[in-house]
DNA sequence: CTTGACTCCGTACCATGGTACGGTCGTTAT
DNA sequence: ATAACGACCGTACCATGGTACGGAGTCAAG
């Protein structure tokens, strides 16, 4: 039986971390056994998939969805999340490196430009 | 000679995001001309120049800065910013190519698993 | 039996990049 | 000349994922 504080250590995150996740509903509220609260193993398992989920890239809304599945009957939605969350991923990623292939052009042809505009600053207009 | 709508409309932004950008320091604030701001090619430059460093990945801090150097005698510190952008934008995918990849997995697992648990979620602990 | 560490709880605040509201004033078309 | 459409301005609000604060209660060790 864990009190919030040795739930947070052990997850490696903050207390005020664990009651922000209360109140998005990702945790439970476990009752008050004489002013305290205590958490379980299955506390602990919910918080440790949070931190697994989050690490793969899913928003702490689609979290809670995950969290409310059945490992044994609900695979078609988890496979969907999962497609999904892959698809935006990718979508991100194409961004990200469209932004430093751009970048990475503008940075070369500024090493060979000693004199005359800069062309980092030349190409956004300046 | 534009007013804030034309403005915007031009660059493809709304009136507001105009208005924050001055609050932010990154667009001036004209002199009124009988109660009403007129903006010039100048404020359209900025403007563009704005939307394409931020779809270069450059946050408005960065921006600001970029606004402020002078195109023909701060080669080094654009040169600066952008290879600092550059690696923040490479770990960056790399992050997000190491979750794309590990839920890639988890989905094809679970595509080949019809039958037991959810591989998706079961490897979240659930 | 007090001190210090921890918990509880509501609430406010942080960064980021905007978006919306409401009242007033200017401009333009009919 | 009056309606309707902007512009102006301060201020509040949005999502996201937390982080901090302050006052009270609780618990364990010395």
């Amino acid at each position: 039986m864990l009190t919030i504080g040795k739930l947070a250590s052990a997850c490696d995150v903050g207390v005020e971390t664990i009651r922000f996740y209360q109140r998005k509903g990702l945790l439970r509220i476990p009752e008050r056994e004489g002013g305290v609260r205590h958490y379980g193993n299955e506390d602990l398992r919910r918080l440790r998939f949070i931190r697994k989920a989050q690490a793969a890239g899913f928003a702490l809304t689609e979290i809670h969805e995950l969290l409310g599945l059945d490992a044994s009957h609900d695979h078609q939605r988890a496979r969907e999340l999962a497609r999904t969350r892959i698809e935006a991923l990718e979508e991100r990623i194409r961004e990200l490196q469209q932004a430093r292939d751009s970048l990475q052009q503008l940075a070369a042809e500024c090493e060979s430009e000693n004199s005359g505009p800069c062309p980092i600053l030349a190409s956004f207009g300046v």
